[in-house]
DNA sequence: TTATAAAATTAACAATGTTAATAAAAATAA
DNA sequence: TTATTTTTATTAACATTGTTAATTTTATAA
């Protein structure tokens, strides 16, 4: 059972939730600052001290909404193809078109310093394994059917999500490759190499 | 041939350089501002801006100088080995310990934007071509005998430094894996299987 | 309706990057 | 050598941003 005073608390954290993630999405996270975050909720910029410890605690609670919409993103992709490798390889190429089209998101789930100890384990393992949860059904069943081993299932796993990381700040952080093509050819040349 | 005056401007050039790469390796990136480098230099903060464009200029000068000596450090546990995969393997493990000893120098060199675009694309190929000039030689070993083919060796140097980035990325970053002993049990990992 | 509690706002401060104005030092010309 | 000019370095000042303190406004209870 919630209070009013406990709706109406939750209410306001979010108003600086929203605001928030959509100074992320549209002008990134150099944008985002207590003063500009607190204008768009209609609210001073003390009062966004009410309700969060400080600007990084705001911050990084965005970082699960956007996980589960970039998790839905790749499950909706997901649907269209049968379980197996294809299937992982367009659930990655979803994942990698989701943080190319909202770069301060990327930076945000993997760049950002963490200050807020709660936040940092919970997010930071959230974060981590994203792309396991995208995965763990099409591996399940490609263990079920013999097609590889559990051990090169988890071993593929790491690889999966270190070189998609990886790739995904050469490319947003310091735009190499420098073109867009690039990036893309790359992408499914290690994808498919990776999984091959 | 440089003049006086050339000479002078570059040993200026130069105490800073070195003031701001000292606190780099020992304090990490945070406590790299305009005014701890030039105090450590003998300078005062307004003095800086004499000999650089700001402070992000300064920082990204410091880069050349430390991939230099994590190929030095690469390269020396190198002559301990024969040309092939083995060496390639080591090289990596080289470079992942330097990057975790310095990462202060991981997050300038992988993480921090750079707002100098003079800088910027210089610098950021030099450390996107990082593991590339280190397995080089090995590489071109590995084709000579025809272990692997040419288009092989381009993939595989692809998928490995995005991986090798991306690991890092998530220990350095978010302590994901959050123990030392299962970082360097991903990284063999990860070196092995992308090597087979 | 008035006293009290809660919430929100404005004022203020600290840290940092940067520029402008001033002072000091060095170089040059008489 | 001394006066002038140029170069270099310093202090003062300002803007931005995060954060806290003091104050005002709003809501609640008697």
């Amino acid at each position: 059972m919630t209070s009013n005073k406990e709706l109406q608390e939750k209410r306001m954290r979010g108003y600086f939730i929203e605001a928030a993630s959509e100074i992320l999405k549209g002008e990134g996270l150099k944008a985002v600052n207590v003063r500009s975050v607190s204008e768009r909720a209609g609210y001073s910029y003390a009062t966004l001290y009410n309700y969060f410890k400080d600007l990084n605690e705001l911050v990084f609670i965005c970082v699960s909404g956007f996980l589960n919409e970039c998790e839905a993103m790749a499950a909706e992709q997901s649907a269209k193809h049968q379980p197996g490798k294809d299937r992982i390889k367009s659930s990655m190429k979803s994942l990698a078109g989701y943080f190319v089209q909202y770069p301060g998101i990327f930076e945000l789930c993997f760049i950002e310093r963490i200050n807020n100890p709660v936040a940092n384990q919970s997010s930071a393992k959230l974060i981590y394994e994203l792309v396991d949860r995208i995965t763990q059904e099409d591996f399940e069943h490609l263990i079920r059917n013999n097609i590889i081993s559990s051990q090169t299932a988890k071993t593929t796993t790491l690889i999966l999500k270190n070189s998609m990381a990886g790739l995904l700040l050469h490319y947003l952080n310091r735009l190499q490759p420098n073109d867009y093509k690039t990036f893309i050819a790359n992408l499914d040349e290690q994808l498919t190499a990776i999984l091959a």
